[in-house]
Formats: structure tokens, sequence, C-alpha cells
DNA sequence: CAAACGGTTGAATAATCGTTCAACCGTTAT
DNA sequence: ATAACGGTTGAACGATTATTCAACCGTTTG
């Protein structure tokens, strides 16, 4: 029978939707697994730190030389260094004036290349 | 006190620098690319759409379900959808007066998979 | 038929995010 | 010491974005 009074706002879920329900809540990831996961693929979310990201494949480069290769600011390209440097997704190295900033490690290639598969489907 | 007498703000590069930046920029990829990679993953960057993606791994969901799992209103999970629906990542059915979403294909659980092992180190 | 439900949609609000601007720090050279 | 350069940073602005709210559509049921 129905158990709930009337003008309840949301659906009533009958017994085989409930046990769905109950089912998929016990495979998920724990919350902050949800959350962590969404923080790292953000940071993959905007051009500029993928281009940086593809500028210092390869090669390490200073801050000046990506900045002129993107074509915006050294402070620009700085601050989106300091997020990739905080996710430690690059690392860097100061050699005088400069600082010379490459890949971490191949794990970011990895999932670039997965997604790029995936749009030239 | 800071004045500008030459006129050149941004950094002069020396020869060995702009060979560098040559360099790097034949090997990026072209600007389409970067947006579509870029775009590609923003979709992944929000934890309500990573968690409904969970959610409809393994067993269809419909969206009345799926609301009640994460504790959103219809309405925010039926306009999320609708961005995973326009990034083909998910896959709908209609049965009667419910909808039920299903993940597109391996490739997502792939690159997830792949971003567990980068979180998890 | 009309009411009820699952689902979608557009506009509005609030929060998040990227770039600019100006100032600053450390290193190198004058 | 002073100046110039590469690089960093914080605040402010503009743009983007997720959620809420209200209205709406299609299907099923009474």
């Amino acid at each position: 029978m129905k158990e709930r009074e009337e003008n309840l706002p949301v659906c009533e879920h009958d017994e085989v939707h409930a046990e769905h329900v109950s089912l998929a809540r016990a495979a998920m990831p724990c919350e902050e697994t949800l959350y962590e996961l969404a923080d790292f693929f953000k940071i993959f979310g905007d051009s500029t730190r993928i281009s940086i990201l593809f500028a210092i494949d390869g090669e390490p480069m200073c801050v000046c030389d990506i900045a002129e290769l993107l074509g915006m600011t050294k402070s620009a390209v700085s601050h989106q260094l300091k997020i990739l440097r905080q996710s430690d997704l690059v690392r860097y190295k100061k050699s005088g004036k400069n600082v010379y900033y490459s890949l971490a490690d191949d794990h970011v290639r990895d999932i670039i290349e997965k997604a790029l598969d995936h749009i030239k489907e």
C-alpha cells in the first residue's frame, strides 16, 4: 500500500526501484573518491592547461617560452602552472632566472591518449 | 617606483629558445583538437556527472531513481543527463513513463579507471 | 475526460573559474 | 647599489557553469 501522505513533491518509488537504488548505491565509490575524480578531470578541462601539457611533453620548457608558444602572458601561464603543480601533474627545475617545467610522469600521457581515442572515434 | 622607459613588455627570446619554441609548436595538435580534448574532460570534471556515470554503470537506471540515489532533484539530474547525452557518453531507452539511462560504451569506464589509478597512487 | 507521474526545459540565481593588472621576489649583469 | 629580466602572486573583473524554480510535455491511470 501507499505508505506516504499525499502532496509529496518527490516521486514514490516502488519496491523494485528501491532495490535497484540500493544495489547501485552499494556499488558506488565513496563520496570523497567521487570528488577527487571530478577535481582531477577538472584540471584537464581547460584548453590552456591541455596546451601546456602538450607543450612540455618532450623537452622541458621555461615559462617565458610557453607563454610565447601559446600567445599568452607569463602571468596567465604561471597561474595555470601553479594548478598543474599542485596536482602533481608537472615538475619544475630552477636554472638561473628560468624555471623549466616538464611532465610529472607518463600517467598524464596515457590519460590524454585515451581521451584522444574517444574523440577520434 | 616603476617606470617603463623601454617599450617592450614581453621578454626577448634568444635564438636557442626560439628554436625550442618552434620545435614544441610543430609537435602540438591543432587548436581544434585541443579544444575538443578540454571539452571532453570538462564533462568528467563535475562530481554530479561522475556520480551519474557510476550509478548507471552496471544496470540502466531511470531519472527518478538516479535523483533519489544522489539526493538531488529530477531537474538537476536531467540537466546533467542532457550534457552526457550530447557528448554521447550515455544512451537512453524510453519505457512507458520512464527513461532508462546506461553507459554508451566501455570507453568511459576505461578513462575513469585510468584516473582512479592516478588518484590512488 | 482529467489527474498524476516521470521527465524535460528555459530563465534566473549563485558559485566557480580563467585572465588581466599591478606589484613583488630572486637572480644576473651593469 | 641599481636596473633588468624571468617568474610568482593577490585582487578584481568577466565569463562560464551548476542548481533551483516554475512551467510544460507525453504517458498511464482512474
